[in-house]
DNA sequence: AAAGATGCGTCAACGATGCTGACGCAATTC
DNA sequence: GAATTGCGTCAGCATCGTTGACGCATCTTT
């Protein structure tokens, strides 16, 4: 038998994707390269993969679904935000937010209020009871991460943030920089 | 009107899950540690978001999905897996997993072969056209991470990837763990 | 050799979340 | 006054996840 469900370890030596059976130092290299690619596509998958599940199950529990987390976490971070903002920020279509954002608002989780500058608008926040509901759920991840954190050590997040912002396209890194330019303002 | 759609910047100075108004230093400290997490919520949706986002676009063009992708990849990184292993990496019911693999087969992508040691097994490998198709989806995603490495410098890389590490469950760890064995007994 | 466990596939039904396309209405802008 | 924008909604569809229940071949255990 094949050792049953033991973690398997990927068999990178195989190198199925190159007909070379000797390699040279320059391919090798390359090759070293390449498979720190596939590494980190692995790393992307897996973390947020578990990132997410524990989340997941308290969701699931109230009826609801990943993407109302979504809706409600960048919710709770730009309060009074419109709804068309938010599209932006998700990349969904708007019939696809609606589904989601009505649920919300229904089970009062978001309230929505009318813009005063534009009256067009719809401007969401967290009622009471979602800015609860995120906090149970932030809760989760928090936990996850500031496990992270600390066994990478400390000098590993700014690492991590500085390849995870190189990762997102230009608009969401502009979004980030917005917080971090937020955060230095209220702390200085 | 608000800007129209500018990135918006998320008012984190806003503070909406608290009650207080002055806060002190120690809450301070506390909320920014806290709003350090958000913002890792933010990097870990955004990255991941952009990061399958080029790949998708192919494989939608080929009427395949992101569970293709990923089950492409793991079988190319581990030829001669087996369905359970592969489940078990992915973590999805073997229904779901069923109907992604074979239409992978049928398509030419997958090749399946009775296992020597078990003839239960079926041994999932790719075939050449399989291995194209990883390659190509791969070259988006690598593209995107060189770019990501090369403006996050070398020294950010190590940090990223203690910091995946560790916010993956221990099984997932240890896969990651045997891939970087793996690599460290090609190169030395 | 019989009994049980395992690996894998499959039928059926359902739920969450994305998509396109088309309209309607109110409010703002030109 | 006409065009545009913000938002909601109806209708239909695809992907990909789920549970539950079987069937069959093959290994393992007794």
């Amino acid at each position: 038998m094949s050792d049953a469900r033991a973690p398997i370890k990927p068999n990178v030596a195989m190198m199925a994707t190159s007909p070379l059976g000797q390699q040279s130092a320059g391919t090798n290299l390359l090759f070293l390269r390449e498979d720190e690619i596939r590494s980190a596509q692995d790393l992307l998958f897996f973390a947020y993969r578990d990132f997410t599940a524990a989340a997941d199950m308290i969701l699931t529990e109230l009826g609801l679904g990943r993407a109302h987390h979504r809706a409600l976490h960048f919710i709770g971070r730009n309060p009074g935000i419109a709804v068309t903002d938010l599209l932006g920020l998700l990349r969904i279509t708007k019939q696809s937010l609606a589904r989601v954002l009505s649920q919300l608002v229904e089970d009062g989780y978001v309230a929505q209020t009318t813009g005063r500058a534009d009256r067009r608008q719809r401007l969401l926040t967290l009622t009471d009871q979602g800015q609860a509901l995120e906090r149970r759920l932030f809760e989760q991840q928090r936990e996850r991460l500031a496990t992270a954190y600390r066994e990478a050590g400390s000098g590993s997040v700014e690492g991590f943030r500085r390849v995870m912002r190189g990762i997102m396209d230009e608009q969401a890194r502009a979004y980030i920089d917005g917080a971090d330019d937020a955060a230095r303002r209220r702390k200085g």
